[in-house]
RNA sequence: GCCGGAGUGGCGGAAUAGGUAGACGCAAGGGACUUAAAAUCCCUCGGACGAUUUCGUCCGUGCCGGUUCAAUUCCGGCCUCCGGCACCA
């Protein structure tokens, strides 16, 4: 580090022009928007940073400060633009680094924020600090609590029992990234699932309305593209099978109706409630042995597609509707209880699972569905798992897949045993956390009274500040060891009463957190609805990829049950949506461990918050992310080093032309007038979609031409300085302070951001001349520098008195010649 | 296994409604300025071969084929890396 410093030239006064900018724009509130003006509202959001200790690099910088130029240009367009800030301070990361160093999360994550906000700040990102807020604060989280309370009320937030992960070490309740290959990830003891009884989101009810708002929403294909995945929309029948002797109904969903008279078994998860019943007392010790074995092995063992497939038979049979069929039922933990019924029909002729199932435990493979369109199968080698034709299905024998599906169904329905069924992979959202670090779940435990809600007036339910933040021993919250916080007395009948000891996931404070950005400090809501009616939804929003099925699923379903119950008037909360790519430094993922962090003090100190943050831009594009190199930055500091001297070179003359009008320029240079109207067109769309890299080259294409122009003629030109003018403008929103001095220097008043962003002469990019190709065969042979129209004869004409592209011509035919308008003249010889 | 994204000089990366591959920058080499260094400025910079004053020929965008006058770009088949999902019936 200490030797790349000596390289370094010395530079213009960046430590001077930062600092004084950063005053000025504090002094004079400049980036406060006013949200009472509206019209052309544009509401720039990045999401919000997680103030845990192990995240204070390079990423927080390129987060904010690359939509930070985004949305500077935005505002010289002419948009009122709001770009605020907050943190997501709630959470397993902040109660994992105190558990660990055993400081208060309260107290960590206050000396986060401040390390965040000084960062940002320093980055000169035009973040309206007026509005910051923290998902920890009880001002906040009162909000979050009462939002939970809504769809408590509306049956949207119920209390049901839910697998999840144990450790019986430990005995407490992990989450499914604590559990490393099947185990504590503390203490290695085995996970086994236990049947617990949590708070749930009824995502699922919005299932459809999540999908179809994709289509009207701008956000990346890939986005959009998993969040369908998650979803995992998926239509077919519902077909109900009967216990022969008890009658019991027990319904399976499949997506192949056609193969129903192929059903040779019918497999129940282990944890389906009718195993207790349809298990025989002679088969009930290996039935309930297997559920055992089943319930101690990891969410990730049991899903493994290698592992071979177990289960038992339970001793009864049922009937199939379809045709009478006296079939077994199995259990099988290849079957999932959490999706469609927790049953399946098998049909091992057609589908592998149960082909690998039948195989191993000799059950009948039946040919149903014959190949079609030259496919062939062969049932002793795997299932054939294709549409086809239907055989051996009595009347339906004939019918291909497609219609033997309907009319199956039809069948069924008809004779009351199954439907045509549509069934989601989305599972509710489980919000209920045995965790200390957010917000406490508003609900009351009544002996006589049940779940009863606080009320609103007793809101906030405060997370008490106990020191004793540890996990429990027997799997509670830890705040269930406050017996001041769980005492309490029943709001409808006054009786004693017990409250909700855990706390909130902190996606749900994650959902709203951009609602209440335009008022925290709104002492009647949890947003402030008149602004909210103008400035929502947001139009920018701008987040890393990994959020695609977590928050960004949520924060919609927030949106639409908030539309649904009248709080909202929209159910979209993200108009648009962009993701940045990640940072990596020489090839490699930047982590602590790997000890390649990119501290941002470090280069700031060495060469300016401007460079820095442009450097950042120029690494790569926004999207795709970039590859950081110590060395690489100076290219940057030279850049700007340059712009600076050559403003300060010229800044009497720059004040005399500082009024000057493009359209009043007379006797412009041509090139430079080409050059310049072409980089104020590049520059316009590539920050407009997120491309900064080229944008910066462009205006190093630019600063170049400026340079020659300004060696090669000496005297006094209008137009040379209106570029120079137009170059501190461009340049401004990548680099905001040295912009605002280079205004200043070139006799603007501030800011510069005040100023309206260039615009481009069409006409000043149709060249006169143009280099036209040649080429023979397709392989370059010559190039000339002619008038604009020039046709395709006289092109040719003068190729053939250029000998180097001539001497390829001789002795040969002219088969055919290929001239494409403005750019080349293909020969084609034999 | 399935679904995305990517693969271009020593390096970061440009350029795809098919039309001059390598913009811009870093590193490297040479030169100017300087007592010297830094800074600054100028030149060279994908490879091979042939000329020898800067020109010519061929090869070259992960690999193998195809379409085309013309392919980094389109099509088919692979390989590698990154991300996501993964017995979803």
């Amino acid at each position: 580090m200490s030797e790349t410093k000596q390289n370094i030239a010395p530079s213009y006064p960046f430590e001077r022009i930062d600092s004084k900018w950063r005053r000025y724009w504090e002094d004079t509130r400049f980036h406060e928007t006013d949200l009472s003006r509206y019209h052309n509202k544009l509401y720039s959001l990045v999401m919000f940073s997680y103030p845990s200790g192990d995240k204070l690099h390079v990423g927080h910088s390129y987060a904010f400060a690359l939509p930070d130029t985004w949305t500077r240009k935005k505002r010289m367009e002419g948009y009122n633009t709001f770009e605020p800030m907050g943190y997501d301070s709630f959470g397993l990361p902040a109660e994992n680094y105190a558990i660990k160093t055993g400081i208060h999360p309260r107290v960590s994550i206050a000396e986060n924020i401040q390390y965040i906000r000084k960062q940002l700040k320093e980055m000169g990102a035009m973040l309206d600090w007026s509005k910051e807020l923290a998902t920890s604060d009880p001002r906040y989280y009162k909000w979050t609590q009462w939002l939970f309370l809504k769809f408590f009320e509306e049956g949207m937030a119920v209390r049901k029992i839910a697998p999840v992960n144990w450790c019986p070490s430990c005995n407490t309740v992990l989450a499914n990234e604590q559990v490393v290959d099947g185990s504590c990830e503390r203490c290695e003891t085995e996970i086994i699932r236990k049947n617990l009884r949590q708070w749930f989101f009824r995502i699922t009810e919005y299932s459809d309305r999540l999908l179809e708002g994709l289509d009207k929403i701008d956000w990346p294909e890939r986005t959009k593209t998993m969040q369908r995945n998650w979803i995992g929309r998926s239509e077919g029948t519902e077909i109900v099978f009967t216990e022969e002797n008890t009658g019991e109904k027990i319904p399976v969903f499949t997506t192949r109706a056609d193969t129903l008279f192929g059903v040779s078994y019918l497999v129940l998860a282990p944890e389906h409630p009718l195993v207790e019943s349809v298990t025989t007392p002679d088969n009930r010790s290996e039935v309930d042995d297997y559920i055992y074995q089943a319930s101690k092995l990891s969410e990730i063992d049991r899903q493994s597609t290698v592992k071979e497939k177990t289960g038992v038979f339970t001793g009864s049979y049922c009937i199939n509707p379809i045709n009478g069929d006296r079939v077994p039922i199995w259990i099988a933990d290849y079957v999932l209880v959490s999706y469609g019924t927790g049953g399946v029909m098998a049909v091992p002729g057609h589908d592998q699972r149960d082909w690998e199932f039948a195989t191993k435990f000799n059950l009948e493979i039946r040919e149903v569905i014959k190949p079609t369109g030259g496919l062939k199968s062969d049932l002793n080698k795997g299932a054939f798992e294709n549409y086809g034709i239907m055989i051996n299905s009595a009347e339906f024998s004939g019918l291909n897949s497609k219609e033997g599906m309907k009319k199956v169904t039809e069948k069924l329905k008809s004779i009351n045993s199954g439907d045509f069924k549509i069934t989601f992979k989305l599972r509710d959202w489980l919000i209920s956390r045995q965790r200390y670090w957010g917000p406490p779940i508003p609900i009351i435990f009544c002996p006589k009274c049940g779940e009863v809600p606080v009320p609103e007036n007793e809101l906030p339910v405060l997370l008490p500040d106990i020191d004793d933040f540890m996990p429990t021993g027997d799997g509670r919250s830890p705040l269930a060891k406050s017996e001041e916080f769980v005492k309490t007395d029943c709001p409808k009948c006054g009786g004693k009463a017990e409250r909700e000891t855990e706390t909130m996931d902190t996606f749900v404070d994650s959902s709203w957190y951009f609602l209440r950005y335009l008022d925290p400090d709104y002492e009647k809501g949890p947003w402030n609805p008149e602004l909210a009616k103008k400035w929502l939804p947001v139009d920018m929003y701008i987040g890393g990829a990994e959020q695609a099925v977590m928050h960004l699923l949520y924060a919609r379903f927030f949106c639409m049950f908030l539309n649904d119950y009248g709080l909202l008037h929209f159910d979209e909360p993200f108009l648009k949506l962009r993701h940045q790519g990640t940072i990596t430094r020489a090839g490699a993922k930047i982590s602590k461990s790997k000890g390649n962090i990119v501290n941002p003090d470090e280069f700031i100190e060495l060469y300016g918050s401007d460079t820095f943050r442009m450097y950042l831009m120029f690494m790569g594009s926004y999207s795709l992310g970039g590859d950081w190199d110590d060395t690489g930055i100076i290219g940057i500091a030279r850049f700007l080093n340059r712009i600076y001297r050559i403003i300060e070179k010229h800044s009497k003359s720059l004040k005399k032309y500082m009024s000057s009008k493009y359209a009043g320029i007379e006797n412009k240079n041509p090139d430079l007038d080409y050059r310049l109207n072409l980089t104020i067109k590049r520059v316009s769309e590539d920050i407009e979609s997120l491309e900064f890299n080229t944008a910066v080259a462009a205006l190093m294409e630019l600063l170049n031409d400026l340079y020659k122009v300004d060696e090669q003629n000496a005297m006094e030109s209008e137009l040379f300085y209106y570029s120079l003018k137009t170059l501190i403008l461009l340049i401004a929103p990548m680099a905001p302070h040295l912009g605002e001095e280079l205004w200043e220097m070139a006799g603007g008043n501030p800011s510069v951001f005040n100023q309206k962003w260039p615009e481009y002469d069409r006409s000043a990019l149709d060249l006169d001349k143009i280099t036209m190709v040649i080429q023979i065969n397709g392989k370059l042979r010559g190039s000339f520098n002619v008038a604009a129209g020039m046709s395709e004869e006289s092109l040719f004409e003068l190729a053939l008195k250029e000998e180097k592209i001539s001497k390829h011509l001789g002795g040969k035919k002219v088969v055919k010649k290929i001239f494409v308008p403005g750019k080349l003249l293909n020969i084609v010889v034999k």
